[in-house]
DNA sequence: ACCGTAGGAGAACGTTGGTTCTCTCGTCAA
DNA sequence: TTGACGAGAGAACCAACGTTCTCCTACGGT
């Protein structure tokens, strides 16, 4: 089998059960089970679990912006494009085996005791900002909404990742359209 | 010694560990060292972990909210509540030691793989909104301002523990009075 | 056909950590 | 004074888990 096929399947697996059930709970020999790729494979692929974390936090930061920015980038319209990513939000909270921000996580998890891990989540949260800044500018509205708007997604994931609902998207969506028309006030 | 003195010291170590390292990689033998309690003691206060990780939630909760609500109604105009919520915030981050909000922690790490922890972070949320909805009330602002700044609190509690910055505060702070100002625009 | 190598299954190893047990000591009532 | 009891220190027990090792099978090149 590729070294390649190999690598997908066990990182498949991984982002499957790290997200649904917590990093830590989930053993080596458990991921061998669900990925149908034995242990030695694995250790050859990720000499460490802690790096195939990484490969996990990485590869999924790479897909979810991915596809938020893809989605988003279907308005032509640059002002409807910030609501659209709470529009966005709002679908992912409702996917079944949703459970919040796999970062915000993973930080709860080993943000203290994983400095590398630590520097993925900032590094994740930093680039989704970067996202919504460039999104503010498209819209031409004032740099400062960007700070805002971020708080209001963040807390949206959270929000919903601990109740189960989808309401926090509608309501960040609402308050960021209020956001937006008072910072349009200004002009 | 008096059991309601070792339960304390207990539970301070607790908290001091669980808070700064994550809740997995504190050990109850590095528990027993930092409280001074011994283990057949921590277990008869405790008889599992679990119970002793409940106790902490619960002990912190109740503070946290009486320090809140404390610090807040020390402003006597019900308008300047709001925003005082912020400036709380913005203390704790700035305080030696932050790591985030300890629930939001606690749910990353354990919410999947224990009910009774995810119920715990449920409640407390939903007491902090309920607190949020209070401080709306006697503004005479309308209720649907609460889940707005709920959720930028909230954001402002992520980010604030990722990057280390108390900055987030002071963003949500200003955001959250623009929303009061449209809000009050409405009569 | 034969050998060397890669790969899979699963046992084995070593550590960690939650929980319990043993042993000892000090205290206090009779 | 003695004996029962509670408490502390720390060993012991046991399961889980990250990581490595063993053994066996299959296959590709000569």
């Amino acid at each position: 089998m590729d070294s390649a096929v190999a690598r997908d399947q066990a990182l498949d697996a991984a982002e499957e059960l790290f997200y649904a059930r917590g990093i830590q709970s989930v053993g080596m020999d458990e991921l061998r089970g669900a990925s149908g790729v034995s242990l030695k494979r694995l250790y050859q692929l990720f000499p460490t679990k802690e790096q195939l974390v990484e490969a996990y936090l990485a590869r999924r930061d790479e897909r979810w912006r991915r596809r938020l920015a893809e989605d988003v980038a279907g308005r032509p319209d640059p002002r409807e494009r910030i609501p659209a990513v709470f529009d966005w939000l709002e679908g992912w909270f409702g996917e079944d085996g949703f459970r919040g921000c796999a970062w915000i996580n993973a930080y709860g998890e080993l943000g203290a005791t994983s400095a590398r891990v630590a520097q993925q989540v900032r590094a994740h949260k930093e680039a989704f900002r970067d996202y919504l800044a460039s999104l503010v500018a498209e819209a031409e509205l004032p740099a400062a909404l960007t700070g805002p708007l971020f708080l209001l997604a963040e807390g949206a994931m959270v929000t919903a990742g601990v109740t189960g609902s989808t309401q926090p998207a509608a309501e960040a969506r609402e308050a960021a359209r209020v956001l937006v028309a008072a910072a349009g006030q200004v002009y």
